[in-house]
DNA sequence: TTTAAGAGTCTCAAATAATGAAACTCGGTT
DNA sequence: AACCGAGTTTCATTATTTGAGACTCTTAAA
């Protein structure tokens, strides 16, 4: 996991500014990111220099806007091709997938963060794209509380820290009591659920991913809607689930998989 | 278009750090960065640790080894999302795939390389996320000779300059005079075809996505195997590739795509 | 037409951070 | 026990970053 707080000198602020400008989902004018930034002008506006000059930030000089850059998705490509749990569980998820008729999401954490990268519906294909690279809370999601459940005690906490506690629904753990005892239960059984907790009609049961050493190193869900299935109905592919689980750990471990959280 | 060549301060030289880890392709040691490294050891070793606090690096402390980041994977998804062609152009290159039952591409230039944004085909979905943030060649591919013909023209002459002109295939054009003929060619026809020059057995029509000022954004191709397929066969596809592309263009326009050359 | 306001860009001395040769640590050899 | 090589740290030197303020240019108002 990585620290946000202190900015590692020019490069820390030249990261911030990314995370500012994806902030705004849309491209953005120099004088809306000055409004938000803790960077003086002349600061800010060499860092977005910089980084439009690297190809990381695209101006559009018609509309004097600056947008996320085209190099990040190359990057990108790298990481999640050669570095994430995606090239060592993409085959197991999608034969979950195809054996449950469900969306199988995979899961890493992020920075206190789930991270979607990657996902198998049996059906509507298309999607899939869409969803790799998302970002969901980790408190109420089902593959967010697997991992959160066993992580290690240090990071646990300063993840748990870092959660914001919304009430997406009215089934969402608002404090970090109640999904601390959640949490504990989680540990316990082996398995997390997501009772509509952060999308209203959306359930889902998660099992993590353990590599040989007994490290999470991610978590994967079967995901469906209250109209087709209850959590009762969920908890008979705790088999099915567990089995993907584990085959992914355990070759992970083979892989020399990066540990990301 | 960026520019690698000056390393912008400390930020260009960590993005070069980036690029580097990248080309791996794998977990890579300290020492193997070194190796390769224009900079001096500590040097090296402080943008690394910088990059690894920052999570655009994953450091595995077991077998200290460095991989790309999970930030990437986050960052790049906002590019993806919201700053490429994809939101615009996925309803159009779905119905192309649809249609014509093969594979279509959707790219945009990257500093002289074409990088694939999307893929839609018909058959066997799931290869789909594999390919969004690849990049191959601009010389040698259908989507990257239609955008290369229509740059302006002092772009298009330094993106010529930067390409390797490798044979991949007996077929490839080996050297820039070449593939000028050809470009001057496409520009006049409207169409770029791919004759098996990247991949033997691999054939292509593509098609510029041209937004309201006649800039080129990126390019359409309908991919398919020699199998299948001969280039006059595809020529019939004509209507229906110039079809989409214009909607997309016509779409871009509204939607203030950046442009991302 | 003139003035004002606002966004973006540039300057330069002061403050700070990056640099890299060299030295150090620490496993794992010979 | 001495050596080696990978990784890490030190510290005086050097180079870059910094940011208040000034400048430019476009657009809006008087």
């Amino acid at each position: 996991m990585y620290n946000v707080s202190k900015a590692d000198g020019t490069v820390g602020k030249a990261i911030q500014v990314l995370d500012q400008v994806a902030s705004f989902r849309r491209p953005v004018r120099f004088s809306e990111l000055l409004a938000n930034s803790p960077f003086p002008k002349p600061t800010l506006y060499r860092l977005v220099q910089t980084l439009s000059n690297q190809g990381m930030l695209a101006f559009d000089p018609e509309r004097q806007t600056y947008s996320m850059g085209i190099r990040l998705v190359r990057l990108a490509h790298s990481a999640w091709r050669y570095s994430s749990l995606v090239p060592v569980a993409r085959p197991y998820i999608e034969e979950l997938a195809a054996k449950v008729g469900e969306a199988v999401h995979l899961a890493q954490l992020d920075n206190g963060h789930v991270l979607f990268v990657d996902k198998c519906k049996a059906t509507d294909h298309f999607e899939t794209l869409a969803q790799a690279g998302k970002i969901a809370p980790g408190y109420c999601t089902g593959v967010g509380k697997a991992i959160l459940a066993f992580m290690p005690e240090v990071e646990q906490n300063r993840a748990l820290d870092q959660q914001s506690y919304t009430a997406y629904t009215p089934f969402t753990l608002t404090n970090r009591a109640a999904l601390m005892t959640e949490i504990a239960q989680i540990k316990e059984d082996g398995f997390a659920y997501d009772r509509e907790e952060h999308e209203q009609g959306i359930i889902s049961i998660a099992c993590p991913i353990l590599n040989g050493q007994g490290r999470v190193v991610g978590a994967v869900s079967i995901a469906t809607s209250t109209n087709r299935y209850t959590i009762k109905n969920l908890e008979k592919q705790r088999p099915n689930l567990m089995r993907s689980a584990n085959l992914i750990g355990a070759e992970a471990e083979l892989w020399q998989v990066p540990i990301w959280n």
